[in-house]
DNA sequence: CAAGTACGCG
């Protein structure tokens, strides 16, 4: 086997061990496996003739003969030199076939005739290596070429640094900018940026403040541009008290903060619930001409208000940010929106609307799919009507914005409509999704026997190649709660077969299923089962279970699973109270039932 | 460089 039938890789670490141990061996073997054509060598060698045959094979590609040539040459005193090698890397560098094992079977062949590499040497081979991708060797290359006392030059190490980022190798990018600045390059502060934001947004906040800091010191990026990611990084992540500190660490050594820098802080604090803290930061910005709240900094209180239910509150600050000379956006209006309709205020969504109307506002898919909750606080036709005026105003829209309206299909009872939807969804190129086909299936499922639903279900062909959890759920819930015992069977062996494993949702319809047909044993079964191998109980199984023991006549066992609800880490809802609240008052209604019997 | 969407259990 010659050494240029090996596969790249192999080279590669050959190559690698020629350099690590600078032990550069006779080249004999290599010379007798190099089967030597006389049709690119004259009879008698004249060295321009030699060089341009063998510049014009390495230019189309043909390595392997280009290098016979090369070989070749040692027949004239004194050559190969170096310098004919870096001629040859550089026409093979133009062939339109260049690949990693081409260039690393020039190299070997260098090695081996035992040149010594100068700096155009490398120079040429970092430019071929980032002509095939190859960064990671090239910046291996750059470690061996400071080894021979070169100096790469730093548009060799901004094409590594900005191609690690492109493939986000982060900790490469690092390594890479940190070499840089040992040799005084200062990186391009773009690139800087990007990878400080990549880190961040990445979670490798560490690392961020690593490379902030080191650049801070060498008196560098000091624009806000440079550490908002960071302080985003770090309110996304519940650690707004960080960022606060960050924040006045960055103020006190002299930088300046911008619009986003405060809104991030807005953000943190009114993610938690901590309302003062957000509002001080919008003051503290009023008084700040440079950084006046826009309408990001109030839409991230509004969204963090609707979070908190507090959706009247919101609609105040809405008015108060539109006094304040500060005009909301389409983001704010959608944030309100959805809000809204979860409250299913009908009246302060037509108002709201109304304004954004009127502003010469157009909504957008977000605004379509805002409207969702109305569905379910059933207010089909107003969502409908809404959402169709949406649509046919002819935005852009996207599978979310179809899944919504096919939501609202199913609710207005038009399922003839449902499949047709589909196709026409298809032909705008949109291709449905799980979600789309789960919508489908819910609104089958309500027709009962479910013959139809699990026809759909075994019959369609679902995106990404298979039903989901939801899938599953969504049929298995309808089945248990009508007591259909040979589809619940069918679901669960159809989960088994294909491997998905029941969530705390499905256990929950199961238990509901045994609490329906009256086997409250096996209801408390499972119960317990979830309890000492997981998943774990939410208040909606606990309820089922209440529910169950209620419907069976054990009231007593339904107040004691409530007074254990805390012990399972679980706090009751209003339903829990209900559940109890209902059986007690059924019990009572039995015993004067049989009271005025017995009279 | 920052803010916003859709499906399943009660």
């Amino acid at each position: 086997m010659t050494l240029f039938s090996l596969p790249a890789k192999k080279i590669c670490k050959k190559v690698k061990s020629f350099y690590q141990f600078m032990s550069i061996s006779s080249s004999s073997s290599l010379a007798r496996s190099i089967d030597i054509t006389e049709q690119h060598i004259p009879h008698r060698p004249d060295y321009v003739e030699l060089i341009r045959n063998m510049q014009s094979l390495a230019a189309s590609g043909n390595v392997n003969q280009s290098l016979q040539v090369f070989h070749f040459l040692k027949n004239i005193h004194g050559k190969p030199s170096i310098y004919d090698y870096n001629a040859l890397l550089n026409c093979y560098l133009k062939s339109k076939d260049v690949c990693l094992h081409g260039i690393l079977v020039l190299q070997l062949e260098m090695i081996s005739l035992e040149l010594q590499p100068n700096l155009p040497t490398f120079n040429t081979l970092l430019k071929g290596l980032n002509l095939v991708g190859e960064t990671k060797v090239g910046f291996w290359v750059v470690m061996v070429m400071c080894k021979y006392g070169f100096v790469p030059s730093f548009d060799a190490l901004s094409t590594l640094f900005k191609n690690f980022l492109d493939s986000m190798e982060l900790a490469d990018a690092i390594t890479v900018m940190e070499l840089m600045l040992e040799l005084g390059y200062v990186p391009r502060e773009p690139k800087v940026i990007l990878l400080v934001n990549s880190l961040s947004k990445h979670g490798m906040i560490k690392d961020a403040c690593l490379v902030f800091f080191k650049l801070l010191g060498k008196g560098c990026f000091q624009s806000s541009y440079f550490y908002n990611p960071m302080l985003w990084s770090l309110c996304k992540s519940d650690q707004v008290d960080s960022a606060l500190a960050f924040f006045c660490y960055v103020e006190k050594k002299g930088l300046v903060h911008n619009e986003c820098s405060y809104t991030a802080l807005v953000y943190g604090f009114s993610k938690k619930g901590l309302f003062r803290e957000a509002f001080r930061c919008l003051k503290i910005m009023e008084t700040d001409l440079s950084c006046y709240p826009n309408a990001k900094a109030y839409t991230t209180i509004i969204k963090s208000l609707c979070d908190y239910g507090r959706v009247k509150e919101s609609l105040c600050l809405l008015g108060e940010m539109e006094k304040k000379g500060c005009e909301p956006d389409i983001v704010t209006y959608n944030i309100i929106l959805r809000a809204l309709s979860q409250e299913n205020m009908v009246l302060e969504i037509y108002n709201l609307c109304e304004s954004l109307y009127g502003k010469g506002m157009t909504p957008d898919r977000y605004t379509a799919t805002a409207l969702s909750g109305l569905l379910k606080r059933g207010s089909v036709g107003i969502a409908h009507n809404c959402i169709r005026d949406i649509i046919s105003s002819g935005i852009k829209v996207d599978v979310a914005v179809y899944n919504v309206y096919l939501y609202c299909l199913c609710y207005a009872r038009e399922p003839e409509g449902l499949l047709s939807m589909v196709r026409s969804m298809i032909q705008d190129g949109i291709e449905p999704n799980n979600i789309t086909f789960n919508t489908i299936l819910k609104s089958f499922c309500e027709d009962k026997p479910l013959d139809k639903a699990l026809e759909f279900f075994e019959g369609v062909d679902w995106p990404e190649m298979r039903p989901d959890l939801v899938s599953f759920n969504t049929i298995l819930s309808s089945a248990c709660k009508i007591g259909d015992s040979s589809v619940v069977h069918r679901v669960v062996d159809l989960m088994e077969i294909e491997g998905v494993k029941l969530n705390v949702v499905g256990f929950t319809c199961l238990m509901q299923y045994f609490g329906n047909v009256g086997n409250v044993s096996d209801c408390l079964k499972v119960f317990e089962h979830m309890i000492s191998y997981g998943p774990h109980p939410s208040v909606v199984t606990v309820n089922t279970l209440m529910v169950s023991l209620c419907k069976n006549g054990e009231v007593e066992a339904a107040h004691q699973v409530f007074n254990n609800l805390k012990s399972y880490g679980l706090e009751p809802d209003s339903r829990s109270y209900n559940i109890l609240l209902r059986a007690a008052k059924n019990q009572r209604k039995q015993i004067l039932a049989a009271d005025t019997n017995r009279r």
